[in-house]
RNA sequence: GCCGAUGUAGCUCAGUUGGCAGAGCGCGUCCUUGGUAAGGACGAGGUCACCGGUUCAAUCCCGGUCAUCGGCUCCA
């Protein structure tokens, strides 16, 4: 009898016979072991348990312990979707069905759209068929055979995806579920070997997609799950989508009479007073921190020429996301997308000298993109807004330190604001313009940087943009969902279009390199994002409204406004509730408005020049002298301190 | 833009198998002057998103438009 050596994770070797399964090896490590085992992975590829082993080669158990188990179980949901679905609907067209980030979906070509109905007759089958125990079986089926089968199957879209997921191979991998019907799906796997594995899944939502993912080819309808190990684990998923929605921007900006909405200006805002405040406290900050860093806030024009977009190349390649205009005279006009073609008709309006560099220039007008109606989304995604826009326009050998600078700037805005994140490098992508020595160069540089300034990085290979290499930040919020907000990229290309210059220590002429560079991104999203972030309970430093006064009795009412008075004097955003209500109506409602302090005033505070204060937090602190608490706030805001 | 769902008072939502439009909160007036999460009474507030069709009659049925929401990137 011939054997195989595997060698496990350990470095430990076991001994199987050649052609066994992948499972012998889980078995002859111990009965638990064979009993969590999902999948295997020989070599480097993950595979069934039921994949032969043929050769010495070191083997790993797959369970729900693995990094990579999650995928597969999620996978293996995806096909048990498709079983119930085709079960259910027999002349369901099967599409693709992969795990996606937070579940998976599978695409389905069917008679009528699924209604909310389906999905949970769709479940049931599922949790049936998962509790009937039915073995994922992988086969290998000559390939003509299979392009016969689903072709009598009625199943286009698998025949397509064989020949060309499959072109040129004499066999194709292909997965059955046997129940009263045997469901077959074509598919590289690997798999759980049974749906009994499948404990804990539900499904979310259904929509319309397109066969591969083009609005040109067949419709088709989405289904939407997502599966975890435990129910438990499902259901506390459950909850953080709860949680988001609880959460969500534009229900909290309502309640908090913070922006609206009209049909009239579909993915504008409308920002109300408190809403202004808020948006001019972080507007002010980035202005504050910029200006120390160095940058100059310019100002550009908001509508310009065609011919501006014609060499900035916007008009060939962005036209249809611009609003465009007439002018008086018939010249066609374009509401700019961007600052960048602006700033460097700014930048060109004088002469440089390499004295002057880096010259940053910072601007926070507003932009306008004419997105697609359907994409529009609260404040995330709308068609005005403004960035903290800015572009620097370095030297060469300046770009190291400009970005080091740059990464510093941005670690402490961040922790400013306490979110988490992480950085990504874009390199050279397969359609590039330039010279790759230059390229290598400004990679380095830019690795230099990150690595200077002590930031993480994870490299994103082959993601750059066509004019040069990026490092993009995503922030995590405090339920874990992950935005895309700060970027860094240089770029080559704009200053040879627009013939950028500077005179160098040489006397000759010079291109520079520019930088973009956003921090918030759009002013709008970001703060969708910290309204999210802190369920609109904003640290006292960003509230809109940081203190309210409550007076007891009307004949508070004067020193109540004493107390407005002062506290405003010292640039501190109070209100006053003077409406004929009790003490706990006026609370309840500024504990739902999330005001940082309410301060109550009655006969012992008017006599003490005192404020007794609630925390929005901590609930009541107890009397405190009216100067107290004012130096305590004002040092509150000054700390930036986070609650 | 495409697919689906939704659109009733400022907000959250009932409702009408086609026959005068409802609640709670909020808002106004009055009473109450109250000490850490909702005091009471009365009242105002609606072109049932908009345009058209069917009908004796449309908020309801049909068609169109607009907006909002969920998707439209994840590759066997």
């Amino acid at each position: 009898m011939n054997h195989v050596t595997v060698t496990l994770p350990d470095g430990s070797t076991k001994q199987v016979e050649s052609g066994a399964p992948a499972k012998a090896v889980a078995e002859a490590i111990s009965p638990r072991l064979a009993d969590a085992a999902l999948a295997a992975v020989v070599g480097d590829r993950m595979v069934d348990l039921g994949y032969p082993l043929t050769q010495d080669a070191p083997v790993r158990i797959v369970t729900n312990k693995s990094p990579e188990a999650l995928e597969l179980y999620r996978h293996s949901t995806a096909h048990l979707l498709a079983a119930a679905v085709t079960n259910l609907f027999p002349r369901v067209q099967c599409g693709i069905g992969p795990p996606i980030d937070d579940g998976f979906f599978y695409d389905f070509v069917v008679e009528r759209p699924f209604v909310p109905e389906d999905l949970q007759a769709i479940e049931a089958k599922m949790k049936e068929l998962a509790s009937q125990d039915l073995p994922y079986q992988r086969q290998m089926w000559p390939r003509q055979e299979a392009i016969d089968f689903f072709t009598k199957r009625g199943e286009p879209l698998k025949v397509q995806l064989i020949e060309e997921k499959a072109a040129g191979q004499a066999e194709v991998s292909v997965y059955t579920i046997k129940d009263k019907d045997t469901f077959v799906d074509f598919c590289v796997g690997p798999h759980v070997p049974s749906t009994s594995k499948l404990k804990a899944f539900k499904l979310t939502t259904t929509s319309n997609a397109y066969w591969k993912g083009d609005a040109k080819n067949q419709p088709m309808q989405r289904v939407y799950g997502t599966a975890f190990f435990s129910q438990k684990e499902l259901d506390e998923h459950l909850t953080r989508l709860e949680e988001a929605k609880k959460r969500d921007h534009r229900k909290v900006g309502r309640e908090l009479g913070l922006f609206t909405f009209h049909p009239w200006a579909p993915g504008a805002g409308f920002w109300l007073g408190k809403g202004t405040t808020l948006y001019n406290t972080l507007a002010d900050y980035m202005r504050g921190r910029l200006n120390s860093a160095g940058y100059d806030e310019v100002k550009t024009p908001i509508v310009y020429n065609k011919a501006l977009w014609e060499l900035s190349g916007h008009w060939s390649h962005y036209r249809e996301n611009m609003f465009l205009v007439q002018s008086a005279d018939g010249d066609e006009m374009g509401l700019k997308a961007m600052n960048c073609p602006g700033q460097y008709l700014l930048f060109a309006s004088e002469k440089h000298s390499y004295k002057e560099m880096p010259i940053r220039y910072a601007e926070q007008t507003p932009l306008h993109r004419n997105e697609a109606s359907g994409v529009l989304a609260g404040l995330t995604r709308v068609r005005q807004f403004s960035q903290d826009d800015g572009h620097c326009f370095v030297m060469e050998d300046q770009i190291a330190s400009e970005v080091e600078a740059l990464l510093r700037l941005i670690q402490g805005i961040y922790a400013d604001f306490g979110l988490s994140y992480s950085a990504k490098l874009s390199t050279r992508p397969e359609k590039f313009i330039g010279e790759v020595a230059t390229w290598d160069h400004a990679e380095a540089s830019l690795k230099q940087a990150l690595e200077k300034a002590g930031q993480d990085y994870w490299i994103n290979a082959g993601d750059g943009a066509f004019y040069g290499p990026k490092i993009d930040f995503d922030i995590t919020d405090a339920i874990g969902r992950k935005w895309q907000c700060g970027t860094i990229q240089l770029d080559y290309v704009a200053p040879e279009r627009f013939q950028l210059e500077y005179v160098g220590a040489d006397n000759a002429v010079h291109r520079p390199i520019v930088i973009h560079r956003a921090i918030f991104g759009s002013l709008e999203r970001f703060i969708a994002i910290l309204i999210e972030h802190f369920a609109g309970a904003f640290p006292l430093w960003l509230a809109p409204v940081q203190a309210i006064v409550l007076p007891i009795a009307d004949r508070h009412q004067d020193y109540a406004r004493d107390v407005v008075a002062t506290l405003e004097a010292a640039g501190l955003k109070v209100e006053l509730d003077d409406r004929q209500e009790k003490v706990n109506y006026k609370i309840r409602e500024a504990q739902l408005q999330k005001i940082p302090y309410m301060l109550v005033v009655g006969d012992r505070e008017a006599a003490d020049r005192a404020v007794a204060v609630r925390s929005r937090a901590k609930g009541d602190l107890g009397a405190r002298a009216l100067d107290q608490f004012l130096s305590d706030a004002l040092a509150e805001v000054r700390s930036k301190a986070l609650s």
